[in-house]
RNA sequence: UGCGGGGUGGAGCAGUCUGGUAGCUCGUCGGGCUCAUAACCCGGAGGUCGCAGGUUCAAAUCCUGCCCCCGCGCCCA
């Protein structure tokens, strides 16, 4: 069997839905398979879900399931996602699949035997309430600094032996430039690993979710080390993988370093298996302000952006969801992040798939029918647009072997530049006044000729569009790469369809929420903070740290710890027993392997010192502070 | 302090590796066209390429120092 063009998407956590963040890698993934299919490639698209992580089980447990009808729920929701936003993959692999434990203890047990992992121990006093490990001298009368009763733990895990691959990662990273893509982080890469690998323990004590350690039930392989193996598990290996190694594997810059283009390529070189040949590690589409949206939770789901698009440019979804995909491709971030914004989507769509591309095809349309009845004669094509599509299709080309999807569609879109000029150009409106027929007809005949070029161009994108494109020129949908810019079809009569527009421009959205100026909040905002007048019953210093105070804190009815950055202004005898001002809802915090479960307001001072707050006069603790 | 990324006409970016016309999109101004969804086409204005030195016949591009911004880490909570 010859071995397919093989393509991955990362398998995604099943502890959320997409966003437009997963969606970007998944659709990248899909326009590259459905590239490499019109250029006449046997593919094979992956993408899968992540099922294996401890946080699943809490997960499942929060949402009053079992686990395994937790994961079933969450991996049909991606499957049915990846549906609409129109991802065709030919395999969806789970990691609770048979086909797939098998693999990853199978990978486990040759990986052992070729003594590259080894066991080890891991000691040290286990706090059961944080799940956390301490060392003798973190202790505080024989508990944890929290208070929590500590137990001695003596845990033996697993280690892969990551360290001894450095050079020989480093040996193929500079060997194999397109290794790891884009440049920038192939540079990440190469420093992080100069940096020094570390071994990485790759089991967890069995909580009773995971994949079992070949004859240690004790223990579950640890979650990056049994997903990445889906890249081979789901073709077939041990017993038979053809397809692999992988041509290209996508993913969000975020995953790259740390585990696609290190502990993945030793795990494989420990197997003795080639490695892939591609990893491409894109940037991410940011949500304006990403601070403000961080805090407002504001995420973007693409089929939410398709459905009202849908409406609002009275198109049907599918060729809604097609805009989205467009617009994820035309701004895919390569090298660096892309800020998107509503406006600047809307701005987009009108300008270029509805001004240039739907309004072009409209034009076409509408004087073909008009001067000649939707009947065009066949015939020959102008030269100068022949020439035209060739540079833009070898161009879109190259771009999309390079896998940059976003020089791609600037390459299609020349073509859509060069049929609006050409109209303007020939003004067939003119040809038609004057009844010169036969040059009229030429001119139509290779507008639709740009179109029917476009239209495959911009299929692997946005494939309803050009199915749309064609079904108004009267032909089927272009199969093959080669059928892009030939003018054979264009010897036979033509017979388009009335003139109906694709896309409806978009008018300006209702105004959205008054504009808080970038350095105001609201009330509502800084109510949120929670303020309380505080006693401090004990201070002292935390050991191995020049900033650090441990206080502990009465607010009413309630103890707590928090620590504060005032060692080198205030001695423990300044602070016992003095009331302080305490934000009271702040997220805990570790520093030092201490916890900090809030913060004590402090003026800054000039020399980069605290100046602590405290009531005018007593205040009983708990009091609250606006 | 550390690591990484960045500072290019009003906005967003490309160009920097491989020195030699500063390019693109949006906006703006003027003109054209009337087939089309107030869309399309042409042209103009607008930049000391963060700052200061250096190398060179020539620097946005190479070298040195500095300033500022963003992300991650941190004895910031």
């Amino acid at each position: 069997m010859p071995k397919r063009f093989y393509i991955t998407t990362p398998i995604y956590y099943v502890n959320s839905v997409p966003h437009i963040g997963t969606a970007l890698t998944t659709v990248a993934a899909d326009v590259t398979a459905r590239y490499r299919r019109l250029r006449g490639d046997d593919v094979m698209l992956l993408t899968g879900t992540d099922e294996n992580a401890t946080k699943v089980a809490e997960a499942a447990e929060k949402a009053g399931k079992s686990p395994r009808d937790f994961v079933d729920a969450i991996a049909r929701e991606f499957e049915k996602i990846w549906k609409s936003l129109g991802v065709v993959y030919d395999d969806f692999i789970r990691t609770t699949e048979d086909r797939h434990v098998v693999a990853v203890q199978e990978v486990f047990t040759r990986l052992l035997d070729a003594g590259h992992i080894y066991k080890d121990k891991y000691e040290g006093w286990y706090d059961v309430g944080s799940e956390t490990f301490f060392k003798e001298a973190d202790l505080v009368d024989g508990k944890s600094p929290d208070g929590n009763e500590v137990r001695w733990v003596s845990e033996e895990n697993y280690f892969f032996r990551l360290s001894a691959f450095s050079d020989r990662l480093l040996k193929h990273i500079e060997e194999n430039p397109s290794f790891i893509l884009p440049e920038t982080r192939k540079n990440e890469v190469v420093s992080f690993i100069k940096g020094g690998l570390r071994d990485s323990a790759i089991t967890r004590a069995n909580t009773g979710w995971g994949i079992p350690v070949p004859g240690d039930d004790s223990q579950v392989i640890y979650v990056w080390f049994d997903a990445l193996i889906n890249y081979i598990s789901a073709i077939g290996w041990p017993t038979n993988a053809p397809d692999w190694p992988a041509d290209v594997q996508w993913m969000g810059k975020d995953i790259l370093v740390r585990f696609h283009a290190t502990l993945w390529p030793a795990m494989l070189m420990g197997l003795g298996l080639p490695l892939p040949k591609t990893l491409l590690g894109h940037g991410w589409i940011l949500f304006g302000d990403e601070k403000i949206s961080k805090s407002k939770g504001n995420v973007v789901a693409p089929m939410e952006l398709a459905e009202e698009l849908s409406v609002r440019a009275q198109c049907s979804i599918e060729l809604a969801v097609d805009a989205v995909r467009y617009y994820m491709c035309r701004t895919m971030p390569f090298e660096s992040d892309y800020s998107f914004s509503a406006e600047d989507f809307d701005l987009k769509f009108n300008t270029e798939l509805v001004n240039d591309l739907s309004n072009g095809v409209h034009r076409v349309i509408s004087m073909s029918n008009n001067f000649l009845g939707g009947k065009i004669a066949g015939g020959d094509v102008d030269g100068e647009l022949v020439s035209a599509v060739d540079k833009s299709k070898s161009a879109f080309a190259d771009s999309m072997d390079r896998y940059r999807i976003d020089e791609a569609v600037s390459a299609m879109r020349e073509c859509v530049s060069a049929l609006n000029m050409y109209i303007d150009t020939k003004k067939p409106w003119e040809l038609n006044k004057q009844g010169r027929t036969d040059e009229l007809a030429l001119t139509m005949r290779s507008l639709c000729y740009l179109l029917r070029s476009v239209a495959g161009l911009i299929s692997p994108i946005a494939p309803h569009l050009a199915s749309s494109i064609n079904s108004l020129l009267g032909f089927p949908d272009v199969r093959a790469w080669d059928a892009i810019g030939n003018t054979a079809e264009f010897e036979s009569d033509l017979s388009l369809s009335a003139p109906h527009p694709i896309y409806s421009r978009l008018e300006k959205k209702m105004e959205e929420a008054p504009v808080v100026p970038d350095d105001q909040i609201t009330i509502d905002d800084f109510m949120k903070v929670k303020l309380r007048v505080a006693r401090v019953l004990d201070a002292a210093p935390v050991p191995d740290s020049d900033k650090l105070m441990r206080l502990d804190l009465v607010i009413g009815e309630e103890k707590r710890q928090v620590l504060a950055g005032i060692a080198q202004q205030y001695s423990a005898e300044d602070l016992i027993g003095r009331q302080v001002v305490c934000v009271v809802n702040l997220k805990p915090r570790k520093m030092r392997g201490l916890e900090s479960r809030g913060m004590v307001l402090a003026a800054d001072a000039e020399d980069g010192g605290a100046i602590l707050l405290m009531p005018d006069k007593e205040a009983p603790e708990g009091t609250s502070v606006h």
